[in-house]
DNA sequence: TCTGGGGTCCTAGGACCC
DNA sequence: TCTGGGGTCCTAGGACCC
């Protein structure tokens, strides 16, 4: 029997953990830039505001109806998913974390009543973190994803058939077959995981409406018209499992950083800083993996919806030479893309940085040299054939801007070892003193230039669980 | 008349999720 | 004025191989 732990509105719960005066008020997060709504309270959802909708379509409802925005505070919410994930994690064998905000459990030989254990865990939940969730049963993901879509829709508007016994913990499997499928008959094929838009679309034009349609389709028929992506869905719903829990992830297969600009930024100079900045993020997340990466992405874009901009999204990836975590190898290559692909006179208003062929650090070729002289390293490691520098590759320019950073490494195979262990320096350093406190100089804007494309985040809460001097203050 | 056949790897794009 | 930022998996088609 799986679970499907979910925060309700994660990032409004959390806002309101800290914030209790929001409780019952309309209340939406806005996306980094407070360009649109990326977490919705019921009573905003009530308002009709939507999941992604831009936020000056809606600002009237500030005035109008009292709707409260907050800008993104994802180090907050980061630190109440740990809470919350730990909590749950004590009660089943198995957890996969899913998201940030949800987790499936594996009960597979937990005895008992696990309905009244999963009213147990959103009551731990609940005290101990101040996050309300719900929690669906099944014997699949997917019914177990149901379960818990049933949950909700059951504790917002309950009724026939979502009744209120089915609120905030459910489990289908315990209904009479006629009230079960009443449930299924009442919910719609595009409620269920993983049938997005189009493919609901398809399936109405098959005949197909509802999530009891689904369970009584023919899965080899439906893979064979659709794709087995679909069949499988179909599957899980009639009760075989075709998805099993993933405890052990093995870490990402891409890492991206790219933003929205508050401003549009036509110049190379200011391009290059952004790409930087993005490179620098997204190679300490690399590092934090204990990966590297085999090749690097740079995309820019312009604003679809300035009608009269000429429109230009370029992109393009690069293969590194040999697969890396260096920040400063990484800023070089891509700077050296954004230069390839930037055209003057554009209005670009996003830029990107992706990191793909991801491998372990200790498995990747070339990678020796990086903890040569780590002692860790032991017989467990796999220290293949030596190492060929591919030299010529690596003392390239810095486009002007690094200086020479050493030199060495043409002549002495301890450079790479060395480059680890700045890293690692870099690293330590940016922990103890804040993101910004090392960095490239590429990274860094010259003292007098202003800052255009910076993010707003004007209603942004305090990072009150993971900042000394942003903690929350009681009075009497 | 008749134009091999089977396999792998890589990439781009689509669809979906939160 | 102002329109999110991450991820995953699957498929089709091209390049290449023998």
């Amino acid at each position: 029997m799986y679970a499907l732990v979910d925060v309700n509105n994660m990032y409004v719960s959390c806002e309101r953990v800290f914030r209790p005066w929001l409780a019952g008020r309309p209340v939406v997060v806005l996306s980094n830039n407070d360009g649109a709504c990326i977490a919705r309270s019921n009573e905003a959802k009530d308002l009709g505001v939507r999941m992604a909708q831009p936020w000056f379509e809606v600002r009237h409802l500030e005035r109008a109806a009292g709707l409260v925005a907050l800008s993104a505070n994802f180090e907050l919410y980061g630190d109440m998913s740990n809470r919350m994930m730990s909590i749950a994690a004590g009660v089943a064998p198995r957890q996969e974390i899913y998201s940030i905000d949800e987790c499936f459990l594996d009960f597979d030989g937990v005895p008992g009543d696990l309905v009244a254990l999963g009213r147990d865990l959103r009551r731990r939940v609940l005290q101990w973190t101040g996050l309300p969730t719900s929690v669906g049963f099944g014997t699949t993901k997917t019914l177990a994803k149901l379960a818990n879509h049933v949950a909700k829709a059951a504790d917002r508007t309950p009724g026939q058939p979502y009744d209120a016994k089915l609120a905030q913990v459910c489990d289908l499997g315990t209904l009479p077959p006629g009230e079960r499928a009443a449930v299924l008959a009442a919910t719609a094929a595009g409620d269920v995981w993983g049938i997005g838009p189009k493919t609901s679309a398809k399936l109405a034009e098959a005949g197909v409406h509802t999530v009891l349609d689904l369970v009584q389709a023919d899965a080899a028929m439906l893979g064979r018209r659709f794709n087995v992506v679909v069949e499988r869905t179909v599957r899980e719903l009639q009760g075989t499992p075709c998805l099993a829990i993933d405890d052990a992830p093995e870490g990402n297969q891409q890492l991206m950083c790219s933003r929205s600009f508050g401003q549009p930024v036509p110049d190379l100079p200011t391009l290059i800083e952004v790409v930087s900045q993005f490179t620098v993020t997204v190679a300490r997340r690399l590092r934090e993996q204990a990966a590297v990466a085999g090749a690097l992405q740079v995309f820019l874009a312009t604003s679809p919806y300035r009608r009269h901009d000429r429109q230009h999204a370029p992109g393009a990836t690069l293969r590194l030479p040999r697969a890396t975590s260096d920040t400063r190898e990484l800023v070089s290559a891509a700077v050296r893309t954004l230069r390839g692909i930037h055209r003057d006179g554009h209005n670009y208003l996003k830029a990107g940085v992706m990191l793909t062929d991801l491998q372990p650090a200790g498995r990747a070729q070339g990678a020796l040299d990086l903890f040569d002289t780590a002692p860790a390293g032991g017989p467990g490691s796999d220290h293949g054939p030596h190492d060929s520098h591919h030299s010529g590759h690596r003392g390239g320019n810095h486009d002007g801007k690094g200086g020479g950073n050493d030199g060495s490494h043409t002549s002495t195979p301890a450079a790479p070892a060395g480059a680890a262990r700045l890293m690692q320096t870099l690293d330590a350093l940016n922990e103890r003193f804040g993101r910004q406190a090392v960095t490239v100089a590429s990274a860094v804007r010259p003292a007098a230039a202003p800052s255009r494309h910076a993010s707003r985040q004007e209603r942004r809460s305090p990072r009150y669980t993971t900042r000394l001097d942003e903690i929350a203050v009681a009075r009497a």
